[in-house]
DNA sequence: CTAATTCCTGACCATTTGGTCAAATTAACG
DNA sequence: CGTTAATTTGACCAAATGGTCAGGAATTAG
């Protein structure tokens, strides 16, 4: 029997092996080339398999890439859940920043996927930015509205404060090759990210204008 | 004879006029679907002719695309040239960062253009990005740098801040689709622009820890 | 007006690519 | 081991797409 990922009988190991290898091959690529600009043959050949193969086990292309997507979706959502109304403002914004610019450091392939899906419209993920994101953005707004209510932050648009924060960090995924032409290999040591990491805090904490 | 865009020869009358209608029936269908997913048909179609007829303007599909681009990387790059040695630095920095948030409200296929051609790679321009592109920011880096030591602006890398102010700007054409999944039809809405400068602004400018 | 030149089109071609299928191979299970 | 089910593959197909070309239509030059 043809096998559907996410299907509710039980997966063989080869499948759940198979399944495995596809997704991660299938992340590189699309995240690479974008959904059009990628073929089966090329992620089949990454994933070290035929492309009968791979397509007995996602019948359409269509399905590795949604597959791809919400899984990494998870994984990217993630951080700001963490953000902790009881926690010191201060602190808690700048964790959640330091662990976005983390994230486009150690998977540079997931936020350039998002990118790609978004550029292009969002076809395939638009219900999820109408729903679970929409949710978590709108209830961290709150939070934020709170501690600028208590004086505890400059007084600025909560939605538009978390938009800066996701700006800021994923463009050190999404567009470290334009960094890369400007400053050579220096984006890729070990300090480069540190560096970026000082400079966005000191601007998201302290501003440009001296303080006296 | 088949005329080719940018050779010596003089253009005739039709030729200006449907070199123009295609590349700007281009430009709109390459932010959009990206180079691999747009087909030279998708733009016939937009510039209200056959495609051979298309072709007999450019002869490939790359020639337009790259027209298109070097066509926008020149508009889009002239802000940062205006920025002036001898202006007030927060002046001259909060210039240029309306103005590029202007250009992302106004003219956002430019950006999404760009984005995705960093995204891919950047196959076709990045000898502009390592030239004419790398040489501009060293030369505005300098002058930022210099500002700094005259204590005008708080201590942060030069070239990290001119990231984050593209980056924080740019978002704002880039990923309209995931405001709009967020925020509804408000980010159409003529103020939505204005509430987003003046959240930069105070960001960059204040910082979020309240002053005294 | 006439000839030369430019412009435009329908028909066509080769390649790429998403996807199918019957049959062969391998793994699982009693 | 032997049977059943899962896995894999080569061969194949149809549609989409980048690009060509011979010749007809329109424009321009003289």
């Amino acid at each position: 029997m043809n096998p559907r990922a996410g299907q509710t009988k039980k997966r063989t190991r080869i499948q759940a092996l198979n399944e495995a290898k596809i997704l991660e091959a299938a992340l590189d690529i699309f995240a690479t080339f974008g959904f059009r600009g990628t073929t089966i043959d090329q992620i089949a050949q990454k994933a070290e398999m035929s492309k009968p193969n791979l397509l007995y086990y996602f019948r359409r292309k269509e399905d590795i890439y949604i597959s791809v997507l919400e899984r990494t979706l998870e994984t990217w959502l993630t951080p700001l859940t963490e953000l902790d109304p009881e926690g010191d403002p201060i602190e808690e914004i700048g964790k959640y920043t330091s662990l976005k610019l983390q994230m486009s450091e150690n998977d540079p392939t997931a936020s350039r996927l998002f990118a790609n899906e978004i550029l292009h419209g969002a076809p395939m993920i638009e219900h999820v930015l109408k729903g679970s994101l929409k949710s978590l953005v709108d209830e961290k707004a709150v939070v934020i509205k709170r501690w600028i209510d208590d004086g505890k932050l400059t007084n600025v648009d909560p939605y538009h404060l978390i938009f800066m924060i996701w700006a800021s960090t994923q463009h050190y995924a999404d567009f470290k090759i334009q960094m890369r032409a400007i400053l050579g290999e220096e984006v890729d040591k070990p300090d480069y990210f540190e560096k970026a990491g000082k400079t966005i805090s000191t601007i998201f904490f302290e501003g440009l204008k001296p303080r006296a």
